[in-house]
DNA sequence: TGACTTTAGTATCGAGTTGTTACTAATTCG
DNA sequence: CGAATTAGTAACAACTCGATACTAAAGTCA
């Protein structure tokens, strides 16, 4: 990359290689996944990746990701957020210049992965991987974190139809606590965002539970006052 | 751009021109304004843009954008936020394949711009802009009114001290939408994020106000339930 | 000067929301 | 059968929010 002063004339672009890499977020065995794979090559020093590729040719940016997503969870297409764009000095498997993080949500066991060796791994376990993929992972759980009460991606976590219990834990483990059942389902009904099938679910011991469907029915949100719900410094 | 398969080798980034653009917002006379310049050229359609650059040398991505911040703002070194990057058809000035939109907020007035023909203008009221730079401007406004209440970013389009109703003012411009005051003195209060100066401002007519400065205390916020503030569908 | 207007800031009250504790319901396990 | 386990609801106290009303301090204008 060689410098190049432009002084008080236009600006230009430069070429500039780019990146576009996914983390695929997934509910698995009670703790949130990263899909990962182990590089073949031993000559670097981190051994996972998570899947990326170029945009090819008129690709978009979100067209290449929900490329890279099907390539890697097969045709069920996963709706792909875009998370933030990296291009600093952090380290990419292929030396990226810029690199565009996307993530996808999917359901809990029903993503069996078919392309090469691609493999859930625990967020609290990763293993070492290159540090720009690393820094998208982080961000793909803050930006879920952020959004989860703004916007409904927490039932993309899940199955079309789950019991009120199951969408909890998935609430709790983005959030990293527990809620309370009582409010959480009043706070639910409120917003009218499930509606109840005339199916149940046994699941071992314990009562049956009913299966809902995401099914939003909110017109206009009740706008509230300001919350001030930061928590600096 | 010429396509290249991959089809089952790894993956390979490609040289791609690549811009910095930034909207830099700030209240003006009571509303939203952006900073954009008229282009010199009559071969464009689009007659003004925000202003971008691409990066030099080794900088990074948000360096740049501080770059371009400080080039058109001068040495008063205001924040970025990366927005969005964006790399779909739609038109750039400098025609970049992808670009990286940041914002920056700056306060009221205090922004004397040195550079060439910047010039405020009111969000409601923007002259055609290159599609990508309009969305940049879109999503610009959408990101603060999205983190305005997990983040202290309505300070930053303050001066140093400020009465609490300018920052209500401040809210309600970025919220498009009148708040209630006790309310929000109450949970400006409970949030402990400002402290009164000993300076009071008479501002016409009226009782003059206490001044007041960010200062945040809050250790850890106290964790509530999900709200579901979505307004879906 | 003294009413009137304008803006700042506070108090109080009632309606609504939230967390807790406790309860009932339906299933499996032994 | 009874104990354990999970689902789901009820009731209540504590808290929060928004509306209204109020006081305070300035300017305006007769």
């Amino acid at each position: 990359m060689r410098d190049r002063p432009s002084p008080d004339s236009r600006p230009t672009t430069r070429p500039t290689s780019l990146s576009v890499d996914l983390a695929v977020l997934s509910p698995q065995d009670g703790t949130l996944a990263v899909l990962v794979a182990r590089t073949r090559e031993a000559r670097s020093r981190e051994r996972w990746f998570l899947p990326w590729d170029a945009p090819r040719g008129e690709e978009s940016l979100a067209d290449a990701a929900a490329r890279i997503a099907r390539a890697v969870l097969g045709p069920s297409a996963p709706v792909v957020d875009q998370v933030l764009a990296f291009g600093d000095n952090r380290r990419h498997p292929g030396d990226a210049d810029v690199s565009v993080g996307f993530m996808a949500l999917v359901p809990r066991g029903a993503t069996p992965v078919q392309s090469p060796e691609f493999t859930w791994c625990g967020v609290m376990d990763l293993p070492i991987l290159a540090p720009r993929h690393r820094a998208i992972v982080d961000a793909a759980r803050e930006s879920v974190r952020d959004r989860l009460d703004q916007s409904p991606i927490a039932f993309r976590l899940l199955p079309p139809t789950f019991t009120l219990s199951e969408l909890q834990g998935i609430y709790e483990l983005l959030l990293g606590r527990r809620l309370h059942k009582a409010s959480f389902r009043r706070a639910l009904q409120a917003a009218t965002l499930v509606e109840p099938t005339d199916e149940w679910r046994s699941e071992g011991r314990g009562r049956p539970a009913q299966l809902f469907r995401y099914a939003p029915k909110k017109r206009r949100g009740a706008r509230r006052g300001v919350r001030f719900d930061l928590l600096v410094g």
